[in-house]
DNA sequence: GTGTATATCTCGGGG
DNA sequence: CCCCGAGGTATACAC
């Protein structure tokens, strides 16, 4: 029988579970809840280990649920394979279309704020292009100094050395357009360790930490008046 | 009141919710599932999503349950803030202790293969040492060839721009070491993408692609005979 | 504890 | 569809 989910179901089960796709996982048998959504997506959840399940697939699924045994497949052909040793709960929930998570503070809106107020890196420096594309991907902004430089500035919340290595790949290939030229980075961040400072000094780059709350007070260029 | 959690709590409620912390979010007014697992860690869900809540607090957590108002607080002070509406459904389950989760085929399993049969990746290559340390974190395997080379390996499930990046920085403070010399690198995975491959190539660096099936079947250098 | 790398990462955006 | 980058990433492990 095919289950088609349209509620959210909440299984309180023993039973032990195989998931053969990208790697293999097996489960001892063992009490846990199984969590199916309306969407088809499947959790296995212990009482403990953070949000994470310890066992799932994402939508879009299968669902063929046979005596004493779910199996779970998806397009790509990953199977979670469910014994059921014992329910001993099984329940639904319409929960209805959920209006969704309203965030405030990640790297969108520190890119956001600096593109506005560019200076706050930099002295004079006025802002060419945000998501500036390259062929390896799109530099958070392309400004301009007031000497004529080019300056690609790489946004993050926490300045890692990740972070250095994307700005250093952008540099090397924004480097292939002389009209660019002279061209140099910003690594701008809330914070930056001093590991990705020791990475950026040596390869040219500076680094600029910046202060959200006080971001989101200075008034922009564009709205200034004098 | 100070809850305690021993046991799954599910409870399916009409909620809205205020996440203040890394950053601010806020959940509308809705039907969700609120779980709480044993260890005290909360997970807000909605019927679709795949397994991550819209909102969560991992464990260790303060849960203070007043009139109509859930306050979960952990001790760098972020918080959780869930006013309730109504109260559809509340339950707990007694779980017990999950045997946990066995893996394989992640990339431990990779390296420890490799390391047995770094033949594998090259003709007459041997192993030198597994987690070789340099001051900005282990190579995975360094070996010799049978030239003389001191061969870099860094192994991935799969092989992307950030492994060949990762490589790079290994080489490069390899390289200071004149013992290593001559010194090069391989990239070995189960799957490479074109773009990394083009990122090697421009770095010297080799691109193997591993077959894990096989290579848990070839038998290793060390227990052959002949 | 900090730093580094992995993850069945998940999730969203752009070509 | 894949590629790429962000994430309240979480998690494990080494120093």
């Amino acid at each position: 029988m095919v289950i088609l989910p349209v509620t959210m179901r909440l299984v309180i089960v023993r039973c032990s579970v195989d998931y053969r796709g990208r790697l293999t996982a097996h489960l001892p048998a063992a009490t846990r809840l199984i969590m199916v959504k309306a969407d088809g997506c499947v959790a296995i959840h212990a009482d403990g280990g953070a949000y994470k399940p310890l066992n799932w697939m994402n939508a879009p699924n299968t669902l063929v649920e046979e005596d004493g045994r779910w199996l779970v497949t998806n397009p790509k052909g990953e199977q979670l394979d469910i014994r059921i040793d014992e329910i001993i709960s099984d329940t639904r929930y319409e929960l209805g279309v959920d209006p969704g998570l309203e965030k405030d503070g990640v790297e969108s809106h520190l890119q956001e704020l600096l593109a506005a107020k560019p200076r706050v890196l930099e002295e004079g420096l006025e802002l060419v292009r945000r998501e500036y594309p390259t062929d390896i991907g799109p530099v958070d902004l392309l400004c301009r100094s007031p000497d004529g430089d080019t300056v690609a500035v790489e946004i993050k919340r926490r300045g890692e050395l990740d972070g250095v290595e994307q700005l250093t790949r952008y540099l090397d290939r924004l480097g292939n357009d002389s009209r660019l030229h002279p061209l140099r980075g910003i690594l701008a961040a809330v914070v930056i360790t001093p590991q990705a400072r020791v990475l950026a000094g040596a390869r040219g780059i500076r680094c600029v930490e910046v202060d959200y709350e006080d971001l989101r007070g200075i008034p922009s260029n564009n709205l200034r008046l004098f």
